[in-house]
DNA sequence: TTCTAATGACTGTTATAGTAGCCATTTATT
DNA sequence: AATAAATGGCTACTATAACAGTCATTAGAA
């Protein structure tokens, strides 16, 4: 079965890469195998495989998650924590309008 | 049928959390519908607002797309481009054994 | 050198994510 | 006040992720 295929910006492409290869770093400098590794987080060693190659179609939670255990921070550039974050993006939402209106065109171009 | 639930840390749970909250943040700033938003993702507005509210389930893929579409930026807190970082982790990962050996524990505690 | 275990890469099965579509509610218009 | 669109929350269907398990290869320890 041909498999509908779904394109990625660069970018995203690129960040999926680079956080399964601080993954990798992070097991590694702990000396986890593999095995260890998924089982701590409680998936299989083909889903971390997966992670570590930085594919697309994995669970957000799984990466994240197997992200913590090695220690890869995942926001924080300082040294906020993340529940000030959320309170203050959570906030500055706050003062948008709850819903967005497509503008109208009530213009008519035939001129 | 009974859903096996799986656990996650509150780290990695708050940092998707976060992440959704700050594509909501973004597309509302663009003055976007979740429909437009989804549209320019390809991928339907149910999906997206999983990713909004920081559902773990979703594919890593699609979430970092739709960060991207609404400028969030992914790792990235100084301005070197991702792909010096894969670069700079690749070659810390080459200076670590390709196979990591678990410790054999001769020791007999048996004593 | 020997030998064990880590890794890379598959396969088929099962659980579930992503989907379209629907409806009710609510907001921002006019 | 009336209208149209955005949002929130469901449903059932389908595509596919996650799984267990296997095998070949190979690095690293003994």
């Amino acid at each position: 079965m041909m498999a509908k295929q779904r394109t990625y910006s660069r970018y995203a492409l690129e960040a999926a890469v680079l956080m399964g290869a601080q993954i990798k770093l992070g097991r590694k400098q702990r000396r986890w195998s593999e095995q260890n590794l998924a089982d701590r987080a409680g998936i299989s060693r083909a889903t971390l495989q997966k992670i570590e190659h930085g594919e697309m179609s994995c669970a957000v939670g799984l990466v994240f998650e197997v992200a913590t255990l090695v220690g890869v921070k995942l926001f924080e550039p300082n040294s906020t924590p993340l529940a000030k974050h959320i309170e203050h993006t959570q906030d500055k939402l706050a003062l948008l309008p709850q819903r967005i209106q497509t503008i109208k065109k009530p213009v008519h171009d035939d001129f």
